[in-house]
Parts: structure tokens; C-alpha cells; sequence
DNA sequence: ATATATACATTCATTGTTGTATGTATAACG
DNA sequence: CGTTATACATACAACAATGAATGTATATAT
């Protein structure tokens, strides 16, 4: 067939992109060849591999296009130490927004927690994910410190601790809604569950509960 | 070959079950064959099909055996109502030991999670998931309704999204530990969190932070 | 205007995997 | 003690998917 313009050619490949979204997300990574997209694209596989070496490019192409804009979001390192707690909330309010809002977004992390097989050619990912989750846990706890600076936190708080469970908290809400959206309005709950940790971690209330009774910690103990 | 007694027939399909489990976690579940794992239990595939009708199968009597356990921690609906927050507490702590001290927890745990696609067969097993996440959401706002009953928790808590987000800290802390073990201690943070959430529940305690502003809530207004 | 690189389509060979069919030695059963 | 169901091993057929090789028409550069 003819040879197409750049423009054309870019058409191509983000419709080859877009295909491989829909079909990912539909009957699972491995379970869908290029034959597949390329037909769900119009072309042949030809075209994939003229624009991608293989399909774990493709979907390395699939996965950067749609959480470029949430790494953008994230602020630069050198300004995460000053960040704010409103600024902190403000972050993962809109990261819950993107993930509500933006349908592309919420396919791709559909793909990412349950369509894809984290090994072989794909464990880089793995280590991606780890390594932006690590990024998000250290602008957190950076933040937290800058308020205990400012008296605004106590200072006997654990700021590693509180960084890794308010990470935990958000990414589980994620998780929860992506897999059941009806079951809540993950804006809501996640807006009152965010500034609901961020308040606890000032108060110095007593404790609600006991401390764990004698025989509970020997139960532990038993492996 | 040789027919074998009904027990060696049993410990032939623990040993399937077994290198099944460990060549899911190391390549996945879709990239290795009935082959690698009738291999490494140190039989043919004959066996396999023999004990299982294929791999979907197998890959469920695997899940089966690691959270049969794991289900049967949490009580029965029935008692579920009855459920003080110490014995909630006291569910949510099993589930993290278990998680870090069972190995066998540990590795499907990670399967479930990072090595497996939950796409057409598989599809079943994604909706057992969900079941079994709205049992535990459903066991905990019975519980916090409870508490409320006692006046140990204030009437005005949003006992609903209080179970989601209390399901989504524990479950986001497993996912964060799992992918990254050596990052932080899971029963430490888990116990704290858990506790610290709790105790939040009950606090009245004045905001931390104002509302969002009004540029913000614009902001978030603009799809 | 010509040459060349481009953007694919088409074809082919190879391989891995699955499901099934069949073989077989023996444990279990009456 | 003979029969039968069992617990696999072995062999076979069929397919699906990949990657590479090749073909080709045309944008684009010179």
C-alpha cells in the first residue's frame, strides 16, 4: 500500500495505541495479539512493528501516554520540601479527580492493577511503579516534616510511618473503586478520608482501644 | 508407569499445587506452560490433567488452599453484627500477620496481585475477589454500626465510607508491602494506622486545614 | 526529476502450547 | 485372585502467535 504522511503516520500510531488500550483492558495483555490490535486498528501487524519493536513497547507506549500527565503532577523533588499540607491534599485530590474523570486514566489503571502480568519482559514496570511509589512516599514524609517544622505536626509524629499509610490509604481507595465504582464516590470518601488522616495526625487524643490483651500478643507470637 | 496409592495420588497434586505456586510468582501465570510446572512437581502433563481440568483450575484450587484460611478468620456474617472494634482490630491484625509471617500467604498474596491477568477465564475469580471485599466492607460498617449503638463511635460517622476507606488502608498497606517488603515493617504501620484510624473516628477535633478554596474547587469543576 | 527513505502490507517459517487420544502398570475392590 | 478403575506417561494433531523477510507505493529530500 501507499506510504503515508508524517502526519498520517502519527494517526496510525496513536490509533494503534488507542486500540491497544481498548483491547488490554478487554481481554487482558497477554491474552490479545497484535493481530488483534492491528485489525482493532485497521491496519496489519506490520504497522506495529514498524512502530514498535514489540508488544511490550506498545504497551510501554500505552502506559507513558497516560500517566505522563499524573508524574506532571507531581511536583519536582527540590519542591516537594516545601510543600504544604493544603498543597499535599491538593495533590492527591486531583490524582482522585484524574482517576474518576479522565476515562483514559481510569482504563489505563484498570490495565495496570488487573490486565497485565508484572514479569519477564514486563518486571521493568514493576520496578517503575516501585520506584514512582517511592517518589510519592518520600514527597509525603518531606512534607510532613516541613510541618512538624512549622509546629503544625507534633514532633514525636512517625513522618515515615504517616507517608506510608496515607500512600497506602489513597492507592487502596483507587484500587477499591477501580475494581467496584458503583460501591462509592471515591471523590468523596477519598476527600473525607484524606483530610480525616491528616487531621489524626495532630490530634493527641487518648486512645480509642486498649492495648492488645496478653493472650492476643502471645497468639502473635506463634508463628 | 506405575499406578500409585491414593495417598501418593495426594501428594502428587500437592506437589502440582505447589510448583505451581512457585513458577506463577517467578514468570507468571500466562508465561509458563502446564509443561514448565509438570516438569518442575517432576511429572508430565498428563498428571496435571488428570487432577485438574486445565490451568484456570489449578490456578483456583492453588488460590483455594492459601485463602481458605484467610476466610475463615473472618467470623460469620451473623456474628459480624455483634463485632466490637477490639475484635475488628484483632481481624485486621491476623490478616497482616498471616500475611507476613505465612509464606505461603505471602507468595499468592503477590500471584493475586502482580502475576496474573484477570481477563476471560480468569474473569470468575475477579468477581470471587469483589465478593469476598464486600463481605469485608460489609462486616466492618456492621461493626462500626454497632460501636455507634454503644456510643463508642458518634452517630454522625459515615459508617459506609468509614468500612471503605478502613478496608482500603489495610488493603493499599498489603499492596505497598508486598511490592516492597523492605520499605517498612507491615505489622507496625499497619498496627498503628489501623489503630490511629480507629481513634479517628471518635475524634471531634477542629480541621487541620480549611475547606478547599474556591479557585480550587473551580479547578476541579473543569473536566 | 530522481533517488532514497518511509510506512506500511504480505508472506513464510518456526515454535510453543493446548487438548485429546491412547497406552499401561498397578492399587483397590469384591 | 481376577477384574476394574485408577493414576498417570506417551504420542499426536492442530492451532495460534511471533518475528523476520520481502514487497511496494509514495512522501520527501536534494
Amino acid at each position: 500500500m501507499a506510504k503515508k504522511t508524517k502526519q498520517e503516520a502519527q494517526e496510525t500510531r496513536t490509533s494503534l495505541i488507542d486500540a491497544a488500550e481498548q483491547l488490554f483492558q478487554q481481554r487482558g495483555v497477554s491474552r490479545c495479539s497484535l493481530q488483534d490490535i492491528a485489525q482493532a486498528a485497521g491496519v496489519t501487524r506490520g504497522a506495529i512493528y514498524w512502530h514498535f519493536k514489540d508488544k511490550t513497547e506498545l504497551f510501554k507506549a500505552m502506559m507513558e501516554r497516560a500517566t505522563m500527565p499524573l508524574e506532571e503532577g507531581m511536583a519536582a523533588p527540590e519542591a516537594a520540601l516545601q510543600l504544604s499540607l493544603a498543597e499535599l491534599r491538593w495533590g492527591w485530590i486531583n490524582v482522585l479527580h484524574s482517576t474518576v474523570n479522565n476515562e483514559r486514566t481510569r482504563r489505563v489503571f484498570d490495565i495496570a492493577i488487573h490486565r497485565v502480568e508484572y514479569s519477564g519482559e514486563m518486571q521493568g514496570l514493576q520496578e517503575r511503579k516501585l520506584t514512582s511509589l517511592r517518589a510519592w512516599r518520600q514527597q509525603n514524609q518531606a512534607a510532613f516534616a516541613h510541618a512538624v517544622s512549622l509546629g503544625q505536626l507534633p514532633a514525636s509524629l512517625n513522618i515515615a510511618a504517616a507517608a506510608v499509610a496515607l500512600v497506602a490509604l489513597v492507592d487502596g481507595l483507587i484500587h477499591q473503586w477501580i475494581m467496584d465504582p458503583q460501591a462509592f464516590d471515591l471523590m468523596a470518601v477519598g476527600q473525607a478520608s484524606v483530610e480525616g488522616f491528616l487531621n489524626n495526625l495532630a490530634n493527641k487524643a487518648p486512645p480509642l482501644l486498649p492495648a492488645l490483651t496478653d493472650e492476643e500478643q502471645l497468639r502473635l507470637s506463634r508463628a
